[in-house]
DNA sequence: CGCCGTATTGAGCGCTCTCAAGCTAGGTGG
DNA sequence: CCACCTAGCTTGAGAGCGCTCAATACGGCG
C-alpha cells in the first residue's frame, strides 16, 4: 500500500524544524533539519534499549511506541507512551544515554534526528533555538495526572490525554487503544483488574462504550469531571 | 551579617552561563549571561503566582521555594521543591505563563534571568545553547520516585533526594528542612499522619533519627534498600 | 497562664491489591 | 464442523495500606 509519507508532519514537534515539513508557511528559514534516516518499526520492536549511549533523538512519524524500564524488584513499568508527531529521548539527552527500552505498540514509522547535528542545526538558525528549547520543556509536567490521588480519576485523565494525543488525523471521541489494559494499568500504577472494574463502571454510567480495544467516549464533559473532582 | 553573594554559585545549573561565576575555568566563554536582578524573599513570600505571563527563569542562588497549585477540589498541591542551585520556571516558558505560586519556604536569594535577554546571549554563545538544553532536559523525569507505589517507598526516596539536592555545602547526613509535614505530604501524595507514622517506624529501626525539622539519616543503605525495593 | 499552629498517635473504614476463577476471541488440528 | 489451547480481559472474595476523623502532645508567643 502506498501511503503519504509525510501525512502527519503537520502534527509533529518538529515542524517547524523538519526538512519533511512541506508547508508554505516554513518555508522562510534559512534551512531545514536533516533526518538522519526513517526506521519502519513492526509491533513488538525495539528501537533503544538501556545503557546504550545517547545520540539521536526520536520523532514519531505515525505509530505508537512505549518506553519501559526493568524495576529492582524485577517489574516491568511504563515510563511513556509516545503517539504520531511526539518527540523523545530528551530524557536520555540529560543522562548521556538511554535508560529505557522503546518499544512500538504498532506498526511505527519513527524519524532520527542525530544530536550533533541538530545542534550544529540551531547554530546556523538561531530562530528555532526557541522552538527547540520548547519542545524539551514540553516534557515537564506534561503528565500531571499520574499523580491523581485516585484510580477513577487517572483513567479518566490518561483517557482525555488519549483523546488529545492518539489520533491527530480522526476523532476525537472514538479511541482505538495500541496498548493492553497490562500496559495502561502498568503506566497509571494500578492493576489490570482496576483498570477493568473501573472501565465496567464507566460503561454502566454510560459515559465510555468498549469493544475490546476501541473506547467510544460518550460523556466526554462528565470524565472530565471526575478527573478534575477527585473522589466524588 | 555579611555573605559571600557568590558563594553557592559553583552549584548553580547555570554556572557555565553566568557573569557572577568567579571559576576560571569558565573565563574562555565570549560574554556572560546578564542576570536582571537579585531578589530577596523572606520565609512565605511570593515570587509569582499563576497567570501571570511568563518572562523570567529564576535561579536560586540560597534558600528554597515551593511552587504550588490549587486543585479543583480547593486543596493545594506541591508541584514541586527547588533549592541551591536549581533553576526553574521551564513549565511557564512552555505554557507562556505561570501556572504555579512560587512562595519562599525559607529566607531566599534569587537569580532573575529574564528569557528574551537569555536567548539573544544563546545566539551569541553557541557553546551555551547545549547546557541550557541540557538544563531544560533534567527536569524531565527528575522526580521519578513519586510514582514509586508504596508510602514508605515515596518517604525514603524523597530523604535521599533531599540529602543530595538540599545542602550543597554540607553534610549529606543531616537535613534541614524548609518544609512543613504538611508539605512533605502534599508532595508525596500523602497525608501528614502517614508521614508521621512512617517516620516513627523509621525511628524505631534506627534508620534516621529526628528532632523537629532536623533529619539525621543514620542508614544510608538501608534507607535505599527501601526506596528501591519497594514493599518489603 | 492560655492560645494556636504543628506534629504525633490511635481507631475504624474504604480503596486498591492479591489471588483465583471464569469468560471471550482467535488459532490449530482433527 | 467441533474440541482444545492460549492470551487477554473480566469478575469475585478477601486482605492490607493509607485515609479520615478525632484526641493528645508539644513549642512559641503574647
Amino acid at each position: 500500500m502506498i501511503k503519504n509519507e509525510h501525512q502527519n508532519c503537520g502534527v509533529c514537534q518538529f515542524a517547524p524544524l523538519c526538512i519533511a515539513q512541506p508547508d508554505e508557511k516554513y518555508k522562510y528559514f534559512d534551512s531545514s533539519l536533516p533526518i538522519q534516516r526513517h526506521i519502519s518499526l513492526h509491533k513488538g520492536e525495539v528501537l533503544f534499549t538501556p545503557r546504550t549511549p545517547f545520540q539521536s533523538l526520536y520523532a514519531i512519524q505515525s505509530g505508537s511506541i512505549k518506553t519501559t524500564q526493568i524495576e529492582d524488584d524485577g517489574k516491568e513499568i511504563i515510563r511513556n507512551f509516545y503517539f504520531t508527531g511526539d518527540v523523545f529521548g530528551y530524557k536520555a539527552l540529560h543522562q548521556g544515554m538511554y535508560l529505557s527500552t522503546a518499544t512500538a505498540l504498532s506498526e511505527s514509522d519513527v524519524c532520527e534526528i542525530d544530536y550533533r547535528t541538530f545542534l550544529s542545526f540551531l547554530e546556523k538558525n538561531h530562530r528555532l533555538q526557541e522552538h527547540a528549547i520548547y519542545t524539551a520543556c514540553s516534557h515537564i509536567n506534561a503528565t500531571a495526572y499520574l499523580h491523581y490521588n485516585s484510580a477513577e480519576r487517572r483513567l479518566a485523565a490518561f483517557l482525555l490525554d488519549l483523546s488529545n494525543r492518539l489520533h491527530p488525523n480522526f476523532s476525537k471521541d472514538v479511541l482505538y487503544l495500541p496498548m493492553s489494559r497490562q500496559d495502561i494499568a502498568n503506566y497509571l500504577k494500578l492493576t489490570p483488574e482496576t483498570i477493568s472494574r473501573i472501565s465496567t463502571k464507566y460503561i454502566q454510567n454510560k459515559i465510555i462504550a468498549v469493544d475490546k480495544r476501541k473506547i467510544t467516549l460518550l460523556h466526554y464533559e462528565r470524565l472530565r469531571e471526575i478527573a478534575e473532582k477527585g473522589r466524588v
